[in-house]
DNA sequence: CGGTGGACCTGCTGGC
DNA sequence: TGCCAGCAGGTCCACC
């Protein structure tokens, strides 16, 4: 679900809320989640306090008292939302958080995609999931150079290189498909055939759509909420992804969808070569 | 090694 | 109305 704007906006939303609150109590109710949640997890944030919330790829970072970290990723179906404490509690509510501001901040996933686990700061970057992540996307590194030199070593298909985290870090279905749309490449074009200049736009088109879906605090295409469990509105953007069979924004052609491995691709056959 | 396909889960939708 | 297949925004691992 979540991709790199939509952590981007809870990030956002949270921020006001949950820096320099102090944590009164945590209530784990479910901890199987795609890494299991360490059962120390509710001694270890008790009365810790948030001093800042960050983001990485598409985890939330939120640094504590105590040089420790709380990183989650919230899978295909996770939101974290702050609700008043009053809010009826919801099926699939994993981790519930009192803050000392009177507010709970609540973990909700259904499909339990999502992973979270507090480290020492200093350990934050050795994570396997950390570790081995691209540069993001805002990153000033981040260049046509910088993914041309993997496009150009590459067969996969330039869809998968850019789901691919260890490319770049925050982009998934949806913005992979709609920056190849603004770019006119089809997703199923091999990397490696791709020219410098094809790249270059691809580079540049990346944080572009990023931000616009930023601006529209993310796509809420099914699950998606903010941290105030509101809509984002980015969905009304979309060019191509989950449009198969309506015409084309730009030409009359229909748009038109194709499996790649076993995830949906979408792109506009005459503007997309 | 790089690349692919399936597994992990629940919930929703569309076809019969 | 009910059942079942197929599909979903992510990541990881086994296998070729």
């Amino acid at each position: 679900m979540p991709e790199l704007p939509e952590i981007e906006t809870i990030c956002c939303g949270l921020k006001p809320h949950l820096e320099g609150r102090r944590i009164l109590s945590v209530n784990v109710v479910e901890r199987r989640l795609r890494c299991l949640v360490d059962r120390r997890l509710a001694e270890r944030l008790k009365g810790k306090t948030i001093l800042q919330i960050g983001r990485r790829a598409k985890y939330i970072l939120i640094s504590l008292s105590c040089d420790m970290v709380w990183m989650i990723h919230l899978g295909m179906s996770g939101k974290l939302i702050r609700v008043d404490p009053r809010t009826p509690k919801q099926k699939h509510d994993h981790i519930v958080v009192s803050l000392d501001s009177g507010q709970e901040l609540r973990y909700h996933d259904p499909r339990r995609f999502g992973l979270s686990l507090v480290v020492a700061e200093n350990e934050l970057h050795e994570l396997p999931q950390l570790k081995h992540l691209g540069l993001d996307p805002f990153d000033p590194g981040f260049n046509g150079s910088y993914l041309y030199s993997f496009t150009k070593q590459s067969d996969r298909r330039i869809r998968d290189l850019l789901l691919d985290q260890q490319t770049v870090a925050g982009i998934g279905n949806i913005y992979a498909n709609e920056i190849l749309c603004r770019v006119g490449v089809r997703p199923t074009t091999r990397s490696r055939r791709l020219t410098r200049t094809q790249v270059g736009e691809i580079a540049r088109m990346i944080p572009t759509v990023l931000n616009e879906a930023i601006r529209w605090c993310g796509t809420s295409f099914s699950d998606y909420r903010d941290a105030d469990d509101k809509f984002g509105e980015f969905q009304h953007q979309l060019r191509v992804y989950d449009r198969d069979g309506e015409k084309c924004r730009l030409c009359p052609s229909p748009i038109k969808r194709v499996a790649i491995g076993n995830r949906s691709a979408f792109y506009c056959p005459s503007c997309q070569k």
